[in-house]
RNA sequence: GGCUCGGUAGUUCAGCUGGUUAGAACGCUAGCCUGUCACGCUAGAGGUCGACGGUUCGAUCCCGUUCCGAGUCGCCA
C-alpha cells in the first residue's frame, strides 16, 4: 500500500535548485528515474517537469529512509523531504549538478511496475510501443518540452490576436455534414434517428457568419476533423489557430497574418522574421518548384525544356508536348559522383508513383552517360544542358508527361528528395513566404465536374468573375496559403459576401439551387441580410509546432494521437458499442464477416 | 483502395542454403560494494519467433491468408 503526503507540501521542482539553495530545508515530488545502490550509500535521481536532482542516502540516514530508498524502483512516486547540500563530488553534467538532497524523510506515495521503455531522452523505442503507453512515453523531457512550446505558441496566438481586436468566440462541433471536401466524421442523433450531425472539418461557415453578426474580428483555437487517411503531417482531429475579419482585403488579411506567425518566431526561438513575407503566384510556384508549397531552402529550380524540344523525333518527349503537356528538368549539381547507374534506375521507378512514365537522365561523370540523349540531336541535346545550366559532376533529371500536373508532381517531389537525402536543406534561416492566387476550381475526374480548389465560399479574382461559366481552369481566386519548409502551415482567402455571386459559384460546383439551399442555405439567407467584406486564415497549429520545433512526425506535437489507420492504440478507439445504443439511434449494422 | 517495408526476450536488434539446446546488448531479479551519477562486480530468470493454414522427415526461415505497425500514391473544399 502506498503511503499519503499525510501533510508534506512541495517546496520546489527538483530541477530548479541550485548552490544558492545550500542549506535550505526542502521538499520535494517526482518519479525515480534511477537508483544507484552503493552498499552503505544509495543515491536517486528524482525527475519531475523541470529536470533532474540528486537524492542521498547514508548512515547519517534513518534506517527507516534508507530502507525505502533500498527498495525504490525506476517511476516510483517519491516525496522527499531534507537538506540542500552541495556534493562531494559533482556532475558538470546536470543543472542541479552542484548540490543533492540530504534526506530526513521519504515517502513512497507510489510503486510503479518497471516500465516497458526507458522514461529518458531519444529513447530509442518504437512509435507503436511508444503509443501504447503513451501516458510513459509523455514523461520524457523531448515531449514535455514539445508539449510545453505548443502551449506557448497557443499563448503567442492569443496575446497577439488580442492585441490586434479580435474577439476568441468558440463555433459548435455538432454541425450539419457539408459535401465538398474532405469526409466527414458523423455523429448520430439520437433525437432524430436516421439524421446525422457532422464534426467540423473548420470552423469556416460559422466564422463567416460572425462576420456577418457583426463581431469584426475574429479568432479561435479550433478543433478540427478530418474523416481522411493519414500521413506523417497529417492527423484525422487537429487544431486549428483561425480568424476571420470584416472591411478588408487580401493585403489586410496577410499583414494580419505576418504579424502572428513574426510573433511566433521571435517568442519561440527569438529569430527576427523580417516582413512583408515574400510572396509568389501559384502559377510561379508550380512552374519553379513543382509543387504549391515550395521549399525555398534550397535550389535546384525547375526549367521548362519544352522550348528547347519543341521540334524533337524523340517519341516521348514529342507525344508529350503534343498531348498539351510539357518536358521539364532539374540539376543536381554536382550529384553526379554519389549517384550510381543503380540509384538512378530505382529514382527513376520511384517517381512513376507521381504519375510519370519514366524519368530520363544524364549523367555528367568522368564519361558522360545519358538515357535520352541518343534520341535527340546535338543541337536539342546541347540546347537543355544550356538551359539547365549544366556543368561537370552534375545529374540532368527530365520528365515528359501530356499532363503538366504530372511533370510538376514528379519534379517537385524529386527535388525535395535529393535536397532530404544529399543534405541540401540550409536550417539556418526559415523559409517562409505567401503563395497567392490560386486557382478557383480544379477537374475532378472522378467527379466529372469542377471542385472549388480552396472552398466554395472564397472570392473569385473580380478580373476573372466573367469566365466562371466559360473556362473556369482560368478563374484565380482570392486566396493564399502561408508556406513554411515545404510545409503548408496556413491558408485562407477573401469570402464572396454577395449573394448572387456565392450562388453563381455553387451553381458553377454543380449545385442545383434546391441543393444549395439544402447544404448552405443559412449561409446563403445570411448573405442576403448585409454582408461585410471579409476574409481570413488558419494555420495548423500541429503544423507550425512540428516547423519551429524541428518536427517531422506530426504525432509528436500532440499528447494522445492516432496511428495511420486512424486508431488510438491506447485507448483501443474505436471500439464496438452495446446494441442497446445502436438502437437507441436507430442504427443497424451490415454484418461484417470479421468483426471481431 | 493501391504500392513498398517491417513484426524474434520487457526494449532495441542479430539469426547463413530450412536442421534438432533461438542469441547479443540494455532492462529485470538476487547477492556484494560509502561518492555514484548510463556506478561497478558476481550469479540468475526471461521466448506462442504476430496469428492461422500449407509445403517438408523437419519451418523463426519457403508459400498462402490474415492481423498489427510504418512510409507513400490516391484522397485531404
Amino acid at each position: 500500500m502506498a503511503e499519503f503526503l499525510n501533510g508534506m507540501k512541495r517546496t520546489h521542482y527538483c530541477g530548479e535548485l541550485r548552490a544558492a539553495d545550500i542549506g535550505k530545508t526542502v521538499t520535494l515530488c517526482g518519479w525515480v528515474q534511477r537508483q544507484r545502490d552503493l552498499g552503505q550509500l544509495i543515491f536517486i535521481d528524482l525527475r519531475d517537469r523541470t529536470g533532474l536532482v540528486q537524492l542521498a542516502f547514508d548512515d547519517a540516514t534513518g534506517r527507516d529512509v534508507f530502507d525505502k530508498a533500498f527498495s525504490a524502483r525506476a517511476e516510483y512516486v517519491l516525496a522527499a523531504a531534507g537538506t540542500v547540500r552541495e556534493r562531494s563530488s559533482k556532475n558538470p553534467d546536470l543543472p542541479t549538478g552542484d548540490i543533492e538532497l540530504e534526506v530526513r524523510e521519504l515517502r513512497v506515495l507510489a510503486k510503479s511496475e518497471t516500465p516497458p521503455f526507458a522514461i529518458e531522452e531519444q529513447s530509442p523505442v518504437q512509435k507503436e510501443t511508444r503509443l501504447r503507453y503513451r501516458y510513459l512515453d509523455l514523461r520524457r523531457p523531448d515531449m514535455q518540452r514539445t508539449l510545453v512550446a505548443r502551449h506557448r505558441l497557443v499563448k503567442v496566438a492569443h496575446d497577439y490576436f488580442d492585441e490586434n481586436g479580435f474577439l476568441e468566440i468558440e463555433t459548435p462541433d455538432l454541425i450539419k455534414s457539408t459535401p465538398e471536401g474532405a469526409r466527414d466524421y458523423l455523429v448520430p442523433s439520437r433525437v432524430f434517428p436516421g439524421k446525422f450531425f457532422a464534426l467540423p472539418q473548420s470552423p469556416q461557415l460559422y466564422k463567416q457568419l460572425l462576420m456577418i453578426s457583426g463581431f469584426d474580428r475574429y479568432m479561435q483555437i479550433a478543433r478540427c476533423f478530418r474523416d481522411e487517411d493519414l500521413r506523417a503531417d497529417r492527423q484525422p482531429e487537429f487544431t486549428q489557430i483561425d480568424f476571420e475579419m470584416s472591411f478588408v482585403e487580401q493585403d489586410d488579411v496577410m499583414a494580419i497574418g505576418e504579424g502572428f506567425i513574426r510573433d511566433a518566431y521571435k517568442k519561440m526561438l527569438d529569430i527576427d522574421i523580417p516582413l512583408p513575407l515574400p510572396r509568389m503566384t501559384w502559377r510561379e510556384a508550380m512552374d519553379r518548384f513543382g509543387s504549391d508549397k515550395p521549399d525555398l531552402r534550397f535550389g535546384m529550380e525547375l526549367a521548362d525544356l519544352t522550348g528547347d524540344l519543341r521540334s524533337t523525333g524523340f517519341r516521348v518527349f514529342k507525344g508529350a508536348i503534343e498531348g498539351g503537356g510539357s518536358v521539364r528538368g532539374i540539376n543536381a549539381k554536382g550529384l553526379a559522383e554519389k549517384l550510381s547507374r543503380k540509384e538512378l534506375d530505382k529514382l527513376g521507378e520511384w517517381v512513376k508513383t507521381y504519375g510519370a512514365k519514366g524519368l530520363a537522365w544524364t549523367r555528367l561523370a568522368g564519361t558522360e552517360t545519358s538515357s535520352y540523349e541518343k534520341f535527340l540531336s546535338p543541337e536539342e541535346s546541347a540546347a537543355v544542358r544550356r538551359t539547365l545550366g549544366a556543368e561537370p559532376g552534375d545529374v540532368l533529371f527530365l520528365v515528359a508527361s501530356g499532363e503538366n500536373s504530372t511533370v510538376y508532381a514528379s519534379l517537385g517531389a524529386l527535388r525535395c528528395q535529393l535536397a532530404r537525402r544529399f543534405g541540401l536543406i540550409d536550417k539556418s534561416k526559415p523559409g517562409i513566404l505567401w503563395v497567392t492566387d490560386f486557382p478557383m476550381f480544379e477537374y475532378s475526374r472522378e467527379e466529372g465536374r469542377w471542385m472549388a480548389m480552396h472552398h466554395p465560399f472564397t472570392m473569385p479574382n473580380p478580373e476573372d468573375i466573367g469566365k466562371i461559366k466559360t473556362d473556369p481552369g482560368s478563374v484565380r481566386s482570392i486566396a493564399y496559403d502561408m508556406v513554411i519548409n515545404g510545409y503548408e502551415a496556413g491558408g485562407g482567402s477573401i469570402r464572396i459576401h454577395d449573394t448572387e455571386l456565392q450562388q453563381q459559384m455553387l451553381e458553377a460546383l454543380g449545385f442545383s439551387p434546391e441543393q444549395a439551399r439544402e447544404r448552405f442555405g443559412f449561409l446563403l439567407n445570411a448573405l442576403k441580410y448585409g454582408a461585410p467584406p471579409h476574409g481570413g486564415m488558419a494555420w495548423g497549429l500541429e503544423r507550425l509546432v512540428m516547423v519551429l520545433m524541428d518536427i517531422e512526425d506530426m504525432r509528436d506535437v500532440i499528447a494522445f494521437p492516432k496511428v495511420a489507420s486512424s486508431a488510438d492504440l491506447m485507448s483501443e478507439a474505436p471500439g464496438n458499442v452495446d446494441g442497446d445504443q445502436l438502437t437507441e439511434l436507430g442504427i443497424g449494422l451490415l454484418p461484417e464477416p470479421n468483426q471481431n
